[in-house]
Parts: structure tokens; sequence; C-alpha cells
DNA sequence: CCAATATACGGAGACCGTCTCCGTTTCGTC
DNA sequence: GACGAAACGGAGACGGTCTCCGTATATTGG
């Protein structure tokens, strides 16, 4: 019963046309001052009123949402490009895992919302980082089946892994190395491996 | 020149009754509904007007801080066990960064500020936290001397790791299973161990 | 016990950010 | 050009943080 298909009537080109400036507008703020900053701000400097801004993406979670739908698309393409050139599939998913801690990085405080609609579900950014989250599984089943990822990790975890590692590293900006040295901790962890018969559970206690 | 000596006039007893009860009801308010809650509410349910609260604890921060206090000697209390307890230096270190990761799930959204605080010194909040980094150093050190922990891990980035673990805890609340499995990834990577004379380095790529 | 005074209290309200409502303007159509 | 639908814009409601200062109270000296 939606468009009975009869008086449609073409949308007004200004609305289309301030959306796609309230989003130009919206990036470049986001780049500068991160995703924090105030939404009234944006609008003012898009030269539209917070009703126009409000009326397009009804909150802060829509405009990222709809922000990150290019960057989205770009990520894609790098996982196809991983997908095309990379034979080895631990290397592949190793390469995976670091276009995705570059694409969480894309705007100061970005992991936030996310972990935050990872909670919720009929959310924007949710459907996205689902998405996400299927693409790892893939990569991760292929090094699993190749021996060259430990079969009794999944796909979920390395996600919130990485989307925790790409949250911390505002914090560790003091520290030069502390991003390559997170990195390589959740690819080889802090325990020296046990490859004698010795007690081989890592978790030896209680 | 401060405090002469002189005409030292005792503190007022209401003073320090209101700051435990507020303290008291705060502990309660955050345990409920996380440390995000309003803090004139916390003034409300203390029966104080939100002046007190703010003479008493200038923003959420030192709330937060004052707070976490009594948390902090608990946690030395285990780390004192530990070490008394503990002969395997591996086990010790596990055992330190599991008390360590309950200890910053104490309140709901605990790692963020703790996150921000670790970026600005003078912070009350920083100077707890560089204890526990400095603690895990101990831990970590002695695992490495014995063999149990790879060399080129340090203290700061095993704190990070935790903290970043407590951080995505809440948005894994859907799946059970998950922080045991991020803690076991922290422990042994994703990636399976390569003991062969093969390429040893573990990130191949560029 | 009663001033005197330092000290702390309380709450009105300034300020800022989010988001809504509705009178006004602008666009598409006939 | 006139009409009606669609979008705009900004005043303002709301809620949270934090401050300022008149008022109340605890402590002390007489």
């Amino acid at each position: 019963m939606v468009a009975a298909g009869a008086g449609a009537r073409r949308p007004r080109t200004d609305k289309q046309r301030n959306r796609t400036h309230i989003l130009e507008v919206a990036e470049q703020f986001f780049s500068e001052r991160g995703i924090t900053g105030s939404l009234d701000a944006i609008a003012k400097r898009a030269g539209v009123g917070p009703g126009t801004l409000y009326r397009h993406f009804p909150n802060r979670e829509a405009l990222l949402a709809a922000l990150l739908q290019a960057r989205d698309d770009e990520l894609v393409s790098r996982r196809d490009a991983i997908r095309r050139e990379e034979a080895d599939s631990g290397t592949a998913l190793a390469r995976w895992l670091e276009a995705l801690g570059e694409w969480l990085t894309a705007f100061d405080g970005l992991p936030e919302p996310l972990r935050a609609a990872l909670s919720e579900e009929n959310s924007p950014l949710a459907i996205t980082c689902q998405g996400f989250i299927t693409t790892t599984d893939q990569f991760l089943h292929a090094a699993q089946r190749d021996g060259d990822a430990q079969p009794q990790v999944r796909g979920r975890d390395l996600f919130l892994t990485v989307l925790a590692t790409a949250w911390v590293r505002s914090a560790a900006l003091a520290d030069e190395s502390s991003p390559q040295a997170l990195h390589a901790l959740m690819q080889s962890g802090w325990m020296t491996p046990r490859t004698e018969k010795d007690g081989s559970d890592p978790a030896r206690h209680s």
C-alpha cells in the first residue's frame, strides 16, 4: 500500500542538496573534532537550521551511519583485493584485520557507538558491523582450514578484539609503539607457547 | 604558608558525614545504573544540594576516584595474595590480569574514564592506573625471566589490553562466552604458533 | 551559655547540547 | 502564475553540568 504509483511527485532538489552538503560538513567536522562534537554546530556550519539536520538524520548514530556508508564501500573493496591477491589464508586474515582496524579509526571516538550498536538490534551501525563480522569469519575459517589460525577462535571475538584495540588507540597516543604492540599481542598473545608435553592447558589455575 | 599551625579550627563534622554519605549513595547509584547517571540525581538521592556534591567532588572523575579508592585497596590485597601464594610466575601473571579485569568491571562504563585519564597527567584516576601498570610490569618481568611470557611484551600493553577487554565486555552481553574467548585470545593470540623453522616472523606481509 | 565568625549548605539559575514543533518558505505541478 | 505538498528554520522544551551567593550551622572564645 505504499506509494500507489499514481500521484508520485518528484522529490525536491533542495532536499538532496542539503543532505549531501550536511554530510560533507559532518565528515569534515568529525574528522577535525571527533564524533562527539555538537550536532547543532554542524547544522550551523552547514548553514541550515537544527530542524533540517535532524529531519535528515534523526540522531547522531544515523548521521554516522550515513557517513560511514562511503567508507564501508572502500573497506569492501579492500576485502575483495585481499581475496584476489592473497593466497596464504593466514596472511589474508592478518591483512583483513589490519584493514578493519584502520577503518575503525576513521574518526576519533568511532569505536564507542559501534560497540553500543552491537548490543541493539535494528541499528544501522549494527548491520554494518554484522557484515564485517561475517567477512572476518570467512577469512578466519579459511585460515583455520589451512592450520594458520587456532580452531577455537571465533570471528566475533576477533572483531571485538580489533574494535577494542581501535578504542584504546586514542589513549595510547603518547606511546607511538602501542598500536603495533597491541596488534602483536592479538596475534600471538603474551604467553610463551607451550610446545612440550607439559600442561598444554594455557590457563592452569582454578 | 599553609595553615600556620596557630588558629587551626577543627573541621566541621557534617562535612565528613556528608562526604561519606554521598559516597555511599554514589556507590549504590553507579552500581545500579552505571557511571554515566546524573550527578544531580545522586545529590538528590543523598538529600543534599548539587552545590554540596560538587564542593566535595568537583566533577564526575573526582567522585569516581574517591569511590575507587576502596576497591583499589582490595585489588592491592589480591595482588599481595597472589605474590604470596603463587610460585609459578606465569600463573601469577594470569591471575593478576584476571583480578585486574574484574576490578575494571566494578562499575558499568568504568573503562572509558580510565582510558581518558591515561592521556592526561595529574588525574587522580591516572595515578591509580599507573600503579596497576607498575604491578603488571612486575608480574610480567618475573614471567619473562622464567620464560613464561614473551620477551617483547610490555606491562603497559598488557594493561591496555585488559582495559580494552573490560570495555568490550558490555557489548558482548548477548554472548556469554565472549569474555572468556577474549581472555584466551589475549593469552595465546589467534595465530597458530609457528614452531618450525619456516618464516618465524608472525606478520609476513609488508 | 551565648555571641562571634569561619565554614559548609542549598538551590536558583547560567550555560550547553539534544531534539521537537509549527509557522513560513520554497519547490514541483497543472 | 496559482496551488498544494514538501521541506526549511529557529524558538524553545528538556535534561545535564556546574557556579554563585544568601542562609544556616558548627566551632570557639568569652
